[in-house]
DNA sequence: GTCTATAATACGATAGAC
DNA sequence: GTCTATCGTATTATAGAC
């Protein structure tokens, strides 16, 4: 299981820096000094390399999420947890984070689902319901609400990863999470 | 140059459709009913073609940008132009926009820069300076104030494009132009 | 489980006729 | 300016030894 790792964390390397369809399996033999045979006899074909790194990617989302709301205790709290959360994890885990935003799936895995519909932003959508509910956030359509949420860290993961911010996202996160909450608040 | 046009509309279509890296130029040939020899006479490569969409774009997008600041009057009005403008390119013009939003152009075009340190969006920063200064918006960080105004714009292209909005992203627009202004104004 | 060697194929790009 | 035919190469994936 280690060396399936070993595969996993160099695929997410390589997929991140030059792009999926720039990265060839010989590639990843070269980098995680492993041959092609070896990592064929944990993975049929690169493309579950892909579905793979999709799947931790979705569960390791939808934890920190869970973990950020579980731990406030007002509407204003967890909507900060949830933006601050975004910020930290592009600082912390960029790879996998920029692997994420920019790996368009549906290119890669046949039927996949884009990240967008997957379980963490569902989680997030399932948020909102119930703010808008309890009267926390102003009532509006549940999909802008989700947007409202996520779009401003998301487009801080994507300014980053294109070179146009330096530095700690965190930084800016109390400024984000006001221009959130302005948006959202009841 | 009207067969240049043909080569880039098809190859527009097909970079969206199943990505630049699925799509050969010999798929490029038979979807436009050219032979490869022809492409080439065009085309030095397949990224020139790229580079070409590239620009066109971009020019696209500022040319629109511009159009919309142009025809308002207050900030109020400018930010609810630009905001309705990114909502009805999305509807009018899916596949360009589908190929700005998600097409990584770095790794296609060697050197290339992203879609947003490109001149539409330099416009768009510049026109948060002048609000700014002008008292119209809050005062913020200058990357804060754009990221503001576009995310959620842009997170609804993408939703669009991912199949979880259905039917016209205008019919959103003065939701999410209120949304934005919350955010942004003074 | 990991290796080397290689099969089978598809690709980008070019040559040269028309 | 467009065509057909093809070159050289790189790719994913497999076979079979250890």
């Amino acid at each position: 299981m280690d060396t399936k790792d070993h595969i996993i964390t160099t695929a997410i390397r390589l997929f991140t820096e030059r792009g999926y369809f720039n990265t060839s399996m010989r590639d990843i033999s070269r980098v995680s000094e492993l041959s092609t045979g070896a990592i064929y006899h944990h993975f049929t074909s690169k493309e579950e390399i892909a579905v793979e790194i999709f799947n931790r990617t979705t569960e390791f989302l939808l934890t920190k999420f869970q973990a950020a709301v579980a731990g406030a205790a007002t509407t204003e709290e967890r909507i900060r947890a949830v933006v601050l959360t975004m910020l930290q994890l592009a600082d912390e885990q960029k790879e996998l984070m920029e692997y994420a935003l920019y790996v368009k799936h549906r290119d890669i895995i046949e039927q996949g689902r884009p990240i967008c519909s997957s379980e963490p932003f569902e989680y997030l959508r399932d948020l909102m319901r119930k703010e808008m509910k309890s009267g926390g956030i102003r009532s509006m359509d549940v999909n802008t609400a989700a947007a409202c949420l996520t779009s401003m860290p998301i487009r801080f993961m994507q300014l980053k990863c294109d070179g146009v911010l330096k530095g700690r996202l965190s930084a800016h996160g109390e400024e984000v999470f006001q221009c959130v909450w302005r948006a959202l608040k009841a």
